[in-house]
DNA sequence: AATTGCTAAATTGTAGGACAATCAAAGGCG
DNA sequence: CGCCTTTGATTGTCCTACAATTTAGCAATT
């Protein structure tokens, strides 16, 4: 039963990153059941490693798993937003102070200095997928350059893409163009070598987009929150 | 091939509740190869679900998991336990604020005071193990108080348990003492609804255990690090 | 003697089939 | 109309088998 056997020779990608792949860019909607036979076939694999690959996903915040019932893919409440951003707001400040403090590393600051490289382009965003992209790496930069692996890590489980994908058809230019002003401050004081400005400025950020998410019209989150 | 048939009956711990359970213990000591083959007749259960459970485990942190090699049970280095207490000191302080904003609620109130409870006993701490559970429980009611779900969930992935498995053994009485004494003051600034207080306490805490770690001898912790 | 190369064993990764356990909906009955 | 039973779908688990990979041991060469 195996439709599809182009995959015997190459390593590809593993069945969860291309599960996680599908999530991330909207092929599988938010609160849309997974069955593990669909997958099967789907994916061209067998039920052990689509077993294994949702469980992974499950720990990722990806997917969530009710047992006996089966997967869907997650959909944050109005409320679990908000305790995210509590928890973000403290790991994203501290990992902005450290970076402050490792910039003065050559090869730390080569690198932050790659990766954040889009945030001065002075064009206009107008596709907000594009900018949901430039905004995570801007993030993901920071958490590289605290040079903190679990933390950088923990920040892939905090669903900032889960929470941008939930609400990024409905950010305004406007919001757009402040948050990028906001990243353009926070990266100035991280390469000023300034830990206090960068923990100040970062905390800032994340309560104005705080506010923005809480502005947002309910319907775009999971009830009962 | 099920040497064991008195679980067919009851549903008890899940497989991976009981490997959990015997690392935190230390039946499986840190370093130790995990062979799935093996933990099928210890747990008298097939490869599929003990599979899921070493990567749910890994998840946790509580196991590595190498690539066509397996798994074995975490141990920390001594740079990767620093890093995972930078992290614990800012969300244990965000937890600690909003249990002291939280605790005029009777329901939150009475439930911290019963789980905190043995903190107030002055008899002295003469099993280390006993204190390391004491230790857990109260930091865990302090952000089962905060009210933020993930950020509960986030505790338990932060190794703690982990941590004191490996450092344990050489506590001083005078290191637990001192533990003590400031756990009751940050129990106390949180119930007095201070969350100032209970930050500053927290985090001093913190930093004190720190250094504690910081000055074990080094084979206690895996090398390159 | 040390190093290299090869074979063999051990272990993981995956496939696929089978069946019990559980949940959700459909239908029958008072 | 509401409650109960049945039925179907899906998950949870077990089993076997085999391919892929790593590890260890042995042999041969330098």
């Amino acid at each position: 039963m195996s439709g599809n056997s182009e995959k015997r020779g190459e390593k590809g990608p593993s069945i969860a990153d291309r599960l996680s792949a599908s999530i991330k860019d909207g092929r599988f909607a938010p609160g849309q059941r997974l069955v593990e036979a669909e997958l099967t076939i789907e994916l061209g694999s067998s039920r052990g490693p689509v077993r294994e690959a949702l469980r992974k996903l499950e720990a990722d915040g990806l997917v969530e798993l009710v047992p006996n019932k089966g997967a869907m893919v997650r959909r944050l409440s109005l409320a679990e937003a908000i305790e995210l951003f509590e928890i973000r707001t403290e790991l994203e400040a501290l990992a902005a102070r450290k970076a402050a403090g490792n910039i003065s590393d050559t090869c730390v600051r080569a690198r932050f200095e790659a990766e954040i490289a889009s945030i001065w382009r002075d064009e206009p965003r107008y596709s907000t997928a594009s900018y949901i992209a430039e905004n995570q790496t801007f993030h993901t930069a920071i958490f590289t350059a605290s040079l903190n692996r679990k933390l950088a890590r923990l920040n892939q489980q905090l669903q900032l893409s889960l929470i941008m994908a939930q609400i990024g058809s409905a950010l305004s230019t406007d919001t757009v163009l402040t948050s990028l002003y906001e990243h353009r401050g926070i990266a100035t004081a991280i390469l000023d070598r300034d830990p206090q400005a960068a923990d100040r400025l970062s905390r800032a950020h994340m309560r104005r987009a705080l506010d923005v998410v809480q502005s947002m019209p309910p319907a775009l989150f999971r009830r009962q929150g």
